[in-house]
DNA sequence: AATTGTACTTAGGATTATTCAG
DNA sequence: CTGAATAATCCTAAGTACAATT
C-alpha cells in the first residue's frame, strides 16, 4: 500500500497530514484524470442462498390436480407465487414472458402437462410464503438479534474493501439473487427470469499486489483483471438487457464522493457562462440552419424546464420513455393562446421510470414558430428534433464550456434554485421548525422543476386524518391551559404571595410549550400534504451542491441532523467539513 | 455517421428498522 | 409493551455519456 504523499498510519492504513493528523480524503492530492486507485483489495461477492425446496405438504396444482415440480421449475414457480398480490402478475405481457421463460426450466414431462398458465394454482404456495413471513415476523427477541448478527458478520467480511489508504464501505456486495424481471412502466421484458449468478458470471478486478479474492468451492471466476481506470470490484453480465452490472464503492467512499464534488464544481462554471450560452441560443432560434435551430430550442428546454438529454433507445427493448432530444410530435401540442396566455406549450410524455411529465408552458414567440416549423409534415410517432441527437448537442455543449453535457443544466438549475429559494423563503424570525418548513419547501421547488414524483403514500389520507385530529386535541389542551392561566393570574391579584405567583409562572410556561407544540404540528401538517405526490429524497442526494444546505445550516443555526440523516451525512462529509457559512453556490 | 459496448449516475418502490401513541 | 406510522435503508432498473468499432 503506497500513500499519497503524506506518511502512512501502519495499522489503520489513512494517510496522515504533516501534524499527524489523520487526513480526510478530500485533503489528499488527487490522482491524474483516468487512474481511479492504486491499489486495491476485496473479498469479492456475496452470491445469493441457494434454492431450498418447498416442504412436502406445499402443493402446487395445475388443473384442479396436485402436481409435483422438479426443483428448477419449482424455482422459479415460487418467484411467481411470491408476486401474486402484485399487479404484475396480472399484466398479459408478465404472464406471456413468465410462461415462455418457466418452461424452458421444466423437464420435458412438465412441458407437456403445463402448457397454461390459467390452469396453474399457485395459491397454496402464496399463503406458504405468507406465513413464512408472518413467522419470521413474530420471531423472538434472540432469533432477530441471531440474524441480525449474522448480517454483520457479513457486512464485516464482505461489505469493505481497501483502496489505496482507506478501508472504504462496499455499496452492493450482495449479487442481485434470481427471480422474475420487474421492468417500470410498461416494459416489454417484464415476467422473463432473471437467471442465477454463478461465480464462473463474475469478472474480478482488483489490483495485482492485492490477495486476490478465492471463488467458492469447486468453482473459478470468469476472469480475474486489474484495470486501475475503472472503479468497480467485481461485474457480470445480465440476461435480461445483456447489461453489464457492476459492485462499487458507497456514495460515502473517496471514489464516489470526489467525483461527485467534481459534478458541483461543473455546474458553478456553468453559473459563470449561463447567460453567454443564453444569449448563444437565443441567437441560433434566428438560424439558417435547421439543425441549429432545433439544437438551440432543446436546450432552451433543458435548461428552463430540466428535461433530461434524451438519448436514443432500441425499440421493443425497454418500455417508451423520452427525454428531450427524443421527444415526438406526439408529445407537445401548441396552443397559440391558452388560458389567457400567449404561445403555450404542453408536454405530456413520459419520462426515466415512465413518470408523465405533465406541463402547460409559455414560451417566447420565436420557440413556438419553431415549433411549428419543426412539426410541419410530420406523423405524431415522428422525431420533433430530427436533426438532433444527444451526440450532438453535447458535442456543441462542449465547445461551449469545457465538461459541459445535457445533465450539468438540471444539477445547474437545481442548485442554483435552492440557493434562491432558501434565501427568499428563510425568515430569520423564524423558529427552527419553522426554518426547516422553509427549507423543505425549497427543496420541493427543486423537486417540482426536476419532476420528482412518487406514488401518494397508501395511508396517506389515513395518516393526515390522523395529524388533523393530533392538531385538534392540541388545540383543546391549548384552550383550557389559557383557561388555567388566566384563573391562575385572578388568583395571584387576590392572594399576592409568591406560592401563586410561581404558579402563575408555570401555568405561562404550560401555555407557550403547547403553543410550540401546536405550530409544529401545524407545519408539519402544511409540509406533508405540499408533499403529497413530491419526492424529496432524489434530489438533495443527487441534484443539491450540499455546501448549500451545509451553509444554511450554519447561518441559521439549524443542526445539520434536521436535514442530513445518518447516511446522507457519511455521503457528504466531505461538504459538512468544507462549507462555511457565507459559501456561496 | 451509425452502432455497439462500457462505466458510471440517477431513480422510485420494496423492505426493514425505528419511533411514537395508546 | 405493542402495533401502527414513519423514516431509513436496500434494491436494482433506467438513465447519461463517451469511447471504440464498423
Amino acid at each position: 500500500m503506497k500513500g499519497l504523499g503524506g506518511e502512512e498510519c501502519g495499522i489503520t492504513g489513512w494517510a496522515l497530514g504533516t501534524g499527524g493528523r489523520i487526513l480526510a480524503w478530500w485533503e489528499e492530492e488527487r490522482y491524474p484524470e483516468g487512474i481511479k486507485w492504486k491499489f486495491l483489495e476485496h473479498k469479492g461477492p456475496v452470491f445469493a442462498p441457494p434454492y431450498e425446496p418447498l416442504p412436502e405438504n406445499v402443493k402446487f396444482y395445475y388443473d384442479g390436480k396436485v402436481m409435483k415440480l422438479s426443483t428448477k421449475a419449482e424455482e422459479v414457480a415460487t418467484f411467481f407465487a411470491k408476486m401474486l398480490d402484485h399487479e404484475y402478475t396480472t399484466k398479459e405481457i408478465f404472464r406471456k414472458n413468465f410462461f415462455k421463460d418457466w418452461r424452458k426450466e421444466m423437464t420435458s414431462e412438465e412441458k407437456s402437462t403445463i402448457t397454461s398458465l390459467s390452469k396453474c394454482d399457485f395459491t397454496h404456495m402464496s399463503q406458504y410464503f405468507k406465513a413464512q413471513s408472518e413467522a419470521r415476523k413474530q420471531m423472538s427477541k434472540e432469533e432477530k438479534q441471531k440474524i441480525k448478527e449474522e448480517n454483520e458478520r457479513l457486512l464485516k467480511e464482505y461489505g469493505y474493501c481497501v483502496m489505496d489508504n482507506h478501508k472504504e464501505r462496499i455499496a452492493n456486495f450482495k449479487i442481485e439473487p434470481p427471480g422474475l424481471f420487474r421492468g417500470r412502466g410498461n416494459h416489454p421484458k417484464m415476467g422473463m427470469l432473471k437467471r442465477r449468478i454463478m461465480p464462473e458470471d463474475i469478472i474480478i478486478n482488483c489490483s495485482k499486489d492485492s490477495k486476490i479474492p478465492a471463488p467458492p468451492p469447486g468453482h473459478k471466476w470468469k476472469e480475474v483483471r486489474h484495470d486501475n481506470k475503472v472503479t468497480w470490484l467485481v461485474s457480470w453480465t445480465e440476461n435480461i438487457q445483456g447489461s453489464i452490472k457492476y459492485i462499487m464503492l458507497n456514495p460515502s467512499s473517496r471514489i464516489k464522493g470526489e467525483k461527485d464534488w467534481q459534478k458541483y464544481e461543473t455546474a458553478r462554471r456553468l453559473k459563470k457562462c449561463v447567460d453567454k450560452i443564453r444569449n448563444q441560443y437565443r441567437e441560433d432560434w434566428k438560424s439558417k440552419e435547421m439543425k441549429v435551430r432545433q439544437r438551440a430550442v432543446a436546450l432552451y428546454f433543458i435548461d428552463k424546464l430540466a428535461l433530461r438529454a434524451g438519448n436514443e433507445k432500441e425499440e421493443g427493448e425497454t418500455a417508451d420513455t423520452v427525454g428531450c432530444c427524443s421527444l415526438r410530435v406526439e408529445h407537445i401540442k401548441l396552443h397559440p393562446e391558452l388560458d389567457g396566455q400567449e404561445y403555450v406549450v404542453e408536454f405530456d410524455f413520459l419520462g426515466k421510470d415512465s413518470i408523465r411529465y405533465y406541463n402547460k408552458v409559455p414560451v417566447e414567440k420565436r420557440v413556438f414558430k419553431n415549433l411549428q416549423l419543426f412539426m410541419e409534415n410530420k406523423q405524431p410517432e415522428d422525431d420533433l428534433f430530427d436533426r438532433l441527437n444527444t451526440s450532438i448537442l453535447n458535442k456543441h455543449l462542449q465547445d461551449l464550456m469545457e465538461g459541459l453535457t445535457a445533465k450539468v443544466f438540471r444539477t445547474y438549475n437545481a442548485s442554483i434554485t435552492l440557493q434562491q429559494q432558501l434565501k427568499e423563503l428563510t425568515n430569520p424570525d423564524d423558529n427552527i421548525p419553522a426554518k426547516i418548513l422553509s427549507y423543505n419547501r425549497a427543496n420541493r421547488a427543486v423537486a417540482i422543476l426536476c419532476n420528482h414524483q412518487r406514488a401518494p403514500p397508501k395511508t396517506f389520507e389515513k395518516s393526515m386524518m390522523n395529524l388533523q385530529s393530533k392538531i385538534d386535541a392540541k388545540k383543546e389542551q391549548l384552550a383550557d391551559a389559557r383557561r388555567e392561566l388566566k384563573s391562575a393570574k385572578a388568583d395571584a391579584k387576590v392572594r399576592r404571595d409568591e406560592k401563586s405567583k410561581k404558579t402563575v409562572e408555570s401555568k405561562k410556561k404550560a401555555v407557550q410549550r403547547i403553543e410550540e407544540q401546536l405550530m409544529k404540528l401545524e407545519v408539519q401538517a402544511t409540509d406533508r400534504e405540499e408533499n403529497k405526490q413530491i419526492a424529496l429524497g432524489t434530489s438533495k442526494l443527487n441534484y443539491l451542491d450540499p455546501r448549500i444546505s451545509v451553509a444554511w445550516c450554519k447561518k441559521w443555526g439549524i443542526p445539520i441532523e434536521k436535514i442530513y440523516n445518518k447516511t446522507q451525512r457519511e455521503k457528504f462529509a466531505w461538504a459538512i467539513d468544507m462549507a462555511e457559512e457565507d459559501y456561496e453556490f
